[in-house]
DNA sequence: AGACCTCCTTGACCCAGATCAATCTGCCAC
DNA sequence: GTGGCAGATTGATCTGGGTCAAGGAGGTCT
């Protein structure tokens, strides 16, 4: 349910060299050269911000490596973060001209971007590409309303398992494993970023580590370095009725 | 930001007596044809259940009257809407086969379905079509990403003060007025339903509709008519810094 | 080395909202 | 009418997570 599997595939891509199939698989030679022609590359150090909100957007792309992050904020300073880009995520709003989330790298960050203007003019007169972004799409308002439950509905410690959760099924998909039995990750995110992500504050997120690790539920190197020993503990801590349809 | 406006256009639709133009609006005749073909209505009373999460839905379509929930549980029984459906909102996961959370009338509905099969084959051979429905997703991944914010960061009141304001804001818009000044409708949901909407209980729905009523953000008359009396300091109670682009 | 960051942890206390419980208000059926 | 019931309100109390505050751990400067 979380996060389009299809965007993880290991099917290389001949427009774009990080390995997933997000806009091309179907793409003809005509089509792959018009993307090769308007791709490229962008880097980002950690703590950069690569749109603002309401900024034009020049371009769609995908996270080749990093994190980054979707932020929106209330003007008296609270802020929620909206989305989690890890490799292979899609960014961008095919159009639609203003990004709507600051994007913000919360690690050095690469990105694969198409100049917007000919890719969406390439998505009018290529049907595949427009129902592959609307697939896409569906999987990201998946995963918006699967983290809505998390927000209303979970406490700070289901809170946190689920982060984990999410981060370490990422992760070990990346590196081509099946998320069972032992699992290790690095965080991407600091304590205040994950508070932001999950509706709590840094001091709570703090604790609940700290109790998660008390428990063995996961194990700390450091403060960024996470061992799990039993992922389905860890789904289970998380609350989580379904595996996500990765275990099974 | 809230919903799609183009939704509820009023542009008349031929395939379809609900004034939106979701589909289409760019039809020539023999799409409009085969969309008139595979349409039909489907009414349900309030409480019935529309589809479970997980079943086969036969049909995408739209709400022509009433409202509707998109509902998700846990197995200990908490539960978190991620959607309200209200009239001219879209159902359906184009390319997908199951529903992915329980869709429910809480009120009177009666909805504008296509069958889905032929509907996907329209959208394969119809660019504009994916398009559209891409626009609407992205809508409706806005919309959830909003309530991202709401859920984790406002307050109760601020909670009770933006739904509020959502369905005055639809329901204004459907009757083609501004929503300035006065405003009168009728909350389609019980105390209950918005607990599950906004992530409290209902107790505290109930207190904070009080509280609203005592500070005469509100006016109630009985237990589901609401008169807002001025729509700007309701939106300063839901600590929008923003007015939706519909004030200005 | 020390000074100075940023990030993280932990403790003490507090409060918004949850929980538990009683009552009220329609509204329908008989 | 009266009983029953679903929805709503209101009160009393409790508690999970927020707030405030004090260090600690590591890093990078000079």
């Amino acid at each position: 349910m979380l996060h389009t599997d299809l965007a993880h595939s290991t099917q290389d891509c001949k427009a774009c060299p990080i390995r997933h199939r997000a806009v091309c698989a179907r793409c003809d030679a005509d089509e792959l050269a018009v993307l090769e022609e308007i791709k490229y590359y962008r880097s980002f150090e950690a703590g950069q911000t690569v749109v603002w909100a309401g900024d034009r957007m020049e371009f769609v792309g995908s996270v080749v490596s990093g994190v980054a992050t979707l932020t929106q904020a209330m003007e008296d300073g609270r802020t929620q973060m909206v989305g989690l880009l890890l490799p292979s995520d899609f960014v961008g709003r095919p159009g639609r001209d203003g990004a709507a989330y600051d994007v913000v790298a919360t690690t050095g960050l690469v990105m694969c971007c198409f100049r917007k203007k000919p890719f969406e003019q390439l998505m009018e007169t290529t049907p595949h590409i427009a129902q592959r972004l609307l697939q896409m799409t569906l999987d990201e308002l998946d995963a918006a309303r699967e983290w809505m439950l998390v927000l209303g509905r979970k406490t700070a410690r289901e809170k946190i398992a689920s982060l984990l959760a999410i981060v370490a099924r990422r992760d070990a998909t990346l590196n081509l494993m099946t998320p069972n039995g032992k699992l290790v990750f690095d965080l991407p995110l600091t304590r205040e970023a994950m508070a932001d992500y999950l509706g709590l504050t840094l001091e709570t997120v703090s604790r609940q580590i700290s109790a998660l690790k008390r428990d063995g539920v996961i194990v700390l190197e450091g403060t960024r370095h996470v061992v799990v020993p039993d992922f389905s503990r860890l789904l289970e801590e998380a609350g989580d009725d379904s595996d996500g349809g990765i275990l099974s």
